[in-house]
DNA sequence: GAACCGTGCGGGAGCGCTCCCACACCTCGC
DNA sequence: GCGAGGTGTGGGAGCGCTCCCGCACGGTTC
């Protein structure tokens, strides 16, 4: 019952089990084709009998190199990093690495702390989506050698790989939209300008509005992306708009919300398009038309960049990778019948 | 610039640089109090200058232990998990751990997979949610002797500590509430009996009624928990209940939609309760009263117990730890005006 | 038959660290 | 003045593995 204390095998016990020695053992498991068949299948059936399980600290303590990769996040709870987390733990996964959930919870002491903990354990690379712009924090990582990959923030290309989703395309593609379904009378219901992400979709905004003479733009700022500033906003607005591009689904949800209150019909009087494609966005009464951003493959490619670069060292050549996002078109931006 | 191949400083470097032996870097990083205060000193001075990280890796590979625990989690992407990410992650990063993170991804072999990697990195323990109740799976963690405990499962007590939320005292609290709030003729909306939660929650609410004669409680299952049956059942409802218990949020707000598309006044002609306390519990036009589950403190625990396990060993006594689920209540059951 | 070569296997050092033990030195007490 | 006891430090083996070599053996070739 208590076999808590059974030692595991080591690769001696292997060798000896096999009538062959260490050496031969680590042959088989990591250079078959310098092994003889015969003496292989012997010592895998060893390795079998003894459900020995190779110890790869010992070999990484030799080699130099784990096969850890950090993932540091600001906050696992929202849907956007978990699905960057998803995306890479499918990829480390694949490649038989694993993944070091590190979760900065908005603290940068905490953020740094974790850049330790992966010096110390010499983690061959991390994707971070860092808490500030301010890069200098990063250099810990880098002066220590562990190569990274930015997610969702830019970086400059000597300083490593960095993954992100075209957010002035996201804009363009929601404004098009609205364009093409006749809206002429735009509104864009935005987030604080400082934030990069909302200056790049409604710069996107901007050049779809520009492609079409008689269509004009303008532009409320909410002080936060929720759906009770969207609710507000719908509140006051003045003269109504044809049609509306709300750089997040919450601000959309509420936005549509307190249109309906005003008896405002969707998508008859008003169009609606938000960004993101959270959940919110499906589950509201008129289903919200949406940007879709690929955040799982942003992970994935993080991932894989990081270790293209372990692998590949000398050729490995730093790229800013971009993602496209897609348009998701529902009720609100729909005519009930016929297209 | 290219310091890529800067080799960090071992505990050598350290001993040579301070003119003491590589013994006493160690015993003044692991016990100061063997050490005099004076050459503590200087091998401290050592460590800053030479930027000096130990390398936990190889003094696990000495000690026999090593400080990486296993998080095994079928879709981060899920908020239930990622909230147990989360409060795992911090408990682990309190107590100097790392937290590896295992996406199954509903997927029986690879959360196969995942055990065997934390076998072979000899993992001080895991925290799981497992794919399927069968325990027998869990035996390669457990024959390995990698303690474990099970996050949202029952499991024997000999076999190893477990946390989960009351289901059936989130039902009761529930129920009570529409019950204190006047409801008389209840309505449970829940999902497939099979599901141990959906089981428990009604059970828990059977038991609330149970204690006021003049109540009556009928109860109707979705076929999947969504916003899209919720609604369906709202509008097939014959005749309509004075208080509503939905065992999942998606179902509420859907209910909720379906109601108010019939005319029916929340909370005025039919109080609502959910279960969860997902986002979209207080988005919906309603903000719905709901249950809501420590979930946090879910994987907080888990990890602490795991360590508990893990430094305790022989005193260690298995606990399966239930955690008491509260009720939120918003406007769903709150008259608009006055208590 | 000697020289050579290729193939297959094993010896053993060493990765960075911990920790047991031995040793040097100092202070007391008698 | 000598042993006992205490304190602080160092030597060195060994954790499980990899990988560089070097050796043995059998087969070619001239």
């Amino acid at each position: 019952m208590d076999d808590i204390s059974v030692r595991p095998a080591r690769i001696q016990d292997v060798a000896a089990a096999a009538g062959v020695s260490v050496s031969t053992v680590s042959n088989v498991l990591n250079r078959p084709e310098r092994v003889n068949a015969r003496t292989a299948a012997r010592v895998r059936d060893a390795v079998a009998a003894l459900d020995y399980v190779p110890h790869p600290g010992a070999a990484g303590l030799r080699t130099g190199h784990s096969s850890s990769i950090g993932l540091v996040l600001p906050d696992v709870t929202n849907t956007f990093y978990s699905r960057i987390a998803r995306g890479a733990a499918d990829a480390a996964y694949d490649h038989g690495y694993s993944l070091v959930l590190c979760h900065s919870a908005d603290a940068p002491e905490r953020e740094q702390g974790y850049f330790t903990m992966l010096v110390e354990q010499r983690a061959v690379g991390a994707v971070v989506v860092p808490l500030s712009a301010d890069p200098t924090r990063l250099s810990r990582l880098r002066e220590r050698g562990i190569p990274l990959v930015l997610a969702d923030r830019a970086m400059s290309a000597e300083d490593g790989c960095s993954v992100s989703v075209d957010d002035m395309a996201g804009g363009r593609i929601a404004v098009q939209h609205l364009l093409e379904r006749g809206a002429r009378d735009l509104l864009v219901v935005n987030g604080e300008r400082t934030i990069r992400q909302c200056a790049d979709r409604h710069q996107g905004a901007r050049q779809a509005v520009r492609s079409r003479r008689e269509a004009r733009l303008e532009q409320v700022v909410a002080k936060e992306m929720t759906v009770a500033y969207g609710l507000e906003i719908a509140r006051r607005l003045d003269d109504l708009p044809d049609g509306v591009f709300c750089t997040n689904d919450f601000l959309a949800a509420g936005l549509c919300r307190g249109l309906a209150e005003r008896g405002v019909r969707i998508p008859d009087d008003v169009q609606v398009v938000g960004y993101g494609d959270l959940d919110i966005a499906s589950f509201v009464g008129t289903p919200l038309s949406t940007v879709h951003q690929p955040v799982e493959d942003l992970g994935r490619a993080a991932v894989e960049m990081l270790l293209d670069e372990v692998e590949a060292r000398a050729e490995h050549a730093h790229e800013a990778r971009v993602f496209a996002p897609g348009l998701v078109v529902r009720d609100s931006t729909r005519p009930a019948s016929g297209g």
